[in-house]
RNA sequence: GCCCCGAUAGCUCAGUCGGUAGAGCGCAUCCAUGGUAAGGAUGAGGUCACGGGUUCAAAUCCCGUUUGGGGCUCCA
């Protein structure tokens, strides 16, 4: 048995004990399903009118800290399928008893919903099922396919975290349970060492860096999911925006400009309003009787400057770029820190091209990614998002197909490393989403390419062709950087605030050490702040602070290594006898002449 | 939207049994004019998120709202 195996039973076994000391507190509990996660287990309750806090986790803990002293053994025994039944009934299980009926009924088809291991099955595959396995420790008994450790002494150590709320079988009319959620490890020191990851984690949150380095701050009077963004923040966003639409222009696009209300007949006519219209912020107009709404998604503008007057083949590809705002009214509780907002600035692109110029547009698209995903030194893994073969997507079974295939070989030409998922794709076509790696190893969602053969027939989008005859363009999505806002809470926390020189918010702080060297500081600060970059950005000025407060040299020095600064300049009188200044950088100091100092900037990565 | 937990000074937090508030940091003023991660002293700052209720009395108990966090569901 291999350890990650071990492992496995160690936190399935887990999440019996944890059912177990439930019920020996509150004999009424109904059990849902009890699963292995990562790092631990979970399992799903009803106490009734009962709910959990976390208060209640040292009761719970020590219940279960009982059971594995007992070191009773996991016994594994199987029933007939109708004897399942009546074993839920009898002991008033309600959702054990919902399972087995659809086991029975239909086999794993209709609860695929389920995690299979919770399945008391011999085999998951979709046939009937007639008998189902259970395990008993003690006198407690549970439907589960297993496997798990011999005795309950054979479990590891455990902590329970947290607990909330989770439907039934993931469905929103269901009941809701109470999910109480625990991590397990083998020794104390795995525990302590994946607490400690929390917490460091925890360190370089977007959040308490957001605060902490002046990057963004949000206002109840202006409502949740609507940041305001600092003057340290707005560097951020305007210097990664332009070297996403530096991109853009290298690769032929252009920029475009579009309100940001417009009358909700536009996504009537894109279908959006079908799908998405509960998330729409209303506007209402006192001068006419439209309806309008604030803008969720660019396509549609972008579609009617396209559509704005006659096209012709020779035209093609047109490339259409904007950085801009688009609002979406999403649901509260789905709101949090920067990763989920409703204000969602995107680096939007959208190439309207022949059929065959897709695979050269989309390469290039896909370059670009790689490009700027280098240069933010994140890894990079492709997800080629598929439909299913669900009805919820909109046009022609075949374009699918074509789309799909295109997306797939420009994935093995482009080297990307990558993996298909059906289900994912757009209601309106197949997607490459790119999933960066963060320093933690965490992956986030950010990139995206859209193929999109849907669009332009719903707004009868069209050229005119060689021979004269008009032609449906084909459009591509593309979004480097995807939503800004949630970019910005990935990158935070993938540098924990250290951004790379050419990006940071403050480049260059100038520490004086006493009042008389005021006049030399100054003209230091003179020429870094005239000093302009010109790569990655091809203009980039120095962004540079002059601290002269009447601190120590420690104290300066300790608050612009706080406030991450990645260029430290000290300037004392023997600094300004000798024409220099004194440089410290994270990892080293040096001494730079003044006449040096640009071109020592610009060589700075 | 649903479930759970929070909201006390600009920030991070303490505040016991219900008796109208405290620390550190920051800020201001003064002293110290300094060479590589916190110099010293003094001082100002709070309708305890907001609105109701219970009570002789509410930061504290109850209800609602707003808002933050953890999940579920959703994500063009």
């Amino acid at each position: 048995m291999n350890s990650k195996h071990d492992m496995h039973s160690m936190r399935h076994s887990l999440a019996h004990i944890t059912a177990n000391a439930v019920q020996n507190l509150w004999p009424q509990a109904k059990f849902g399903v009890g699963p292995v996660i990562e790092n631990g287990f979970y399992y799903d309750l009803d106490l009734g009118g009962i709910t959990l806090s976390e208060d209640d986790f040292a009761k719970i803990e020590s219940e279960m800290t009982k059971i594995v002293k007992q070191n009773q053994p996991f016994k594994q025994f199987n029933l007939p399928i109708d004897q399942a039944i009546e074993w839920a009934v009898k002991n008033k299980q309600q959702y054990k008893k919902e399972l087995l009926n659809d086991l029975k009924r239909s086999g794993t088809t209709v609860a695929k919903d389920l995690d299979v291991q919770e399945l008391g099955l011999e085999s998951a595959d979709d046939s009937k099922v007639d008998s189902v396995s259970f395990y008993q420790n003690g006198d407690f008994t549970d439907l589960c396919r297993g496997p798990h450790v011999e005795k309950t002494g054979d479990v590891g150590v455990f902590k329970l975290m947290r607990v909330a709320g989770a439907y039934w079988r993931g469905k929103v009319d269901n009941p809701q349970m109470q999910r109480l959620y625990g991590v397990a490890f083998k020794t104390q020191s795995d525990l302590d060492a994946y607490l400690q990851q929390l917490e460091d984690a925890k360190a370089r949150d977007h959040r308490k860096l957001g605060k902490e380095l002046d990057l963004y701050v949000t206002s109840p009077l202006v409502g949740a999911g609507l940041p305001l963004f600092t003057p340290r923040g707005t560097v951020l966003r305007e210097k990664l925006a332009g070297y996403a639409e530096q991109l853009r222009k290298e690769a032929g696009f252009q920029r475009v400009s579009i309100p940001h209300i417009t009358k909700t007949d536009l996504y009537k006519v894109s279908g959006h309003w079908d799908k998405f219209g509960d998330e729409l912020f209303l506007v209402k107009s006192q001068e006419t009787s439209d309806e309008f709404a604030l803008k969720p998604m660019n396509c549609p503008h972008h579609n009617q400057i396209f559509a704005g007057r006659p096209r012709s083949y020779r035209e093609l590809p047109l490339r259409y770029f904007e950085t801009t705002t688009v609002y979406r009214d999403e649901k509260t509780g789905e709101l949090g820190g920067l990763s989920r907002v409703r204000s969602i600035t995107q680096d939007d692109s959208h190439v309207y091209c022949r059929r065959d110029q897709l695979e050269t547009e989309v390469g290039v698209l896909i370059k670009n990614v790689q490009t700027l995903y280098r240069l933010l030194n994140m890894p990079l893994k492709a997800r080629l998002s598929f439909r299913d073969k669900s009805d919820a997507y909109l046009g022609d079974e075949s374009l699918w197909r074509i789309a799909q295939q295109v997306l797939s070989s420009l994935a093995v030409e482009s080297k990307l490393e990558s993996f298909t998922v059906e289900g994912e794709a757009a209601f309106y076509g197949p997607k490459i989403d790119f999933m960066a790696t963060d320093a933690l190893g965490r992956e986030h969602q950010v990139a995206t390419i859209q193929l999109d053969f849907v669009m332009p027939e719903r707004f009868e989008l069209e050229y005119t062709n060689e021979t004269g005859n008009p032609e449906r363009p084909v459009l591509v999505h593309c979004a480097l950087l995807g939503s800004i806002e949630r970019f910005l809470s990935v990158y935070i926390e993938h540098t924990a605030g250290w951004f790379p020189f050419w990006l940071a918010p403050e480049q260059v702080r100038v520490l004086t050490i006493n009042d008389s060297v005021l006049d030399y500081a100054q003209k230091v600060k003179n020429e870094v702040a005239a000093t302009v970059l010109a790569k990655p950005l091809r203009y980039n000025e120095l962004r540079v602070g002059l601290d002269d407060r009447n601190e120590t040299l420690g104290r300066k020095i300790r608050d612009a290594v706080e406030a991450k600064v990645p260029v430290i300049m000290i300037v004392g009188n023997k600094d300004a006898e000798a024409m220099q200044v004194s440089i410290r950088l994270r990892d080293k100091e040096e001494k730079v002449e003044l006449t040096n100092l640009k071109s020592f900037l610009q060589h700075l990565v």
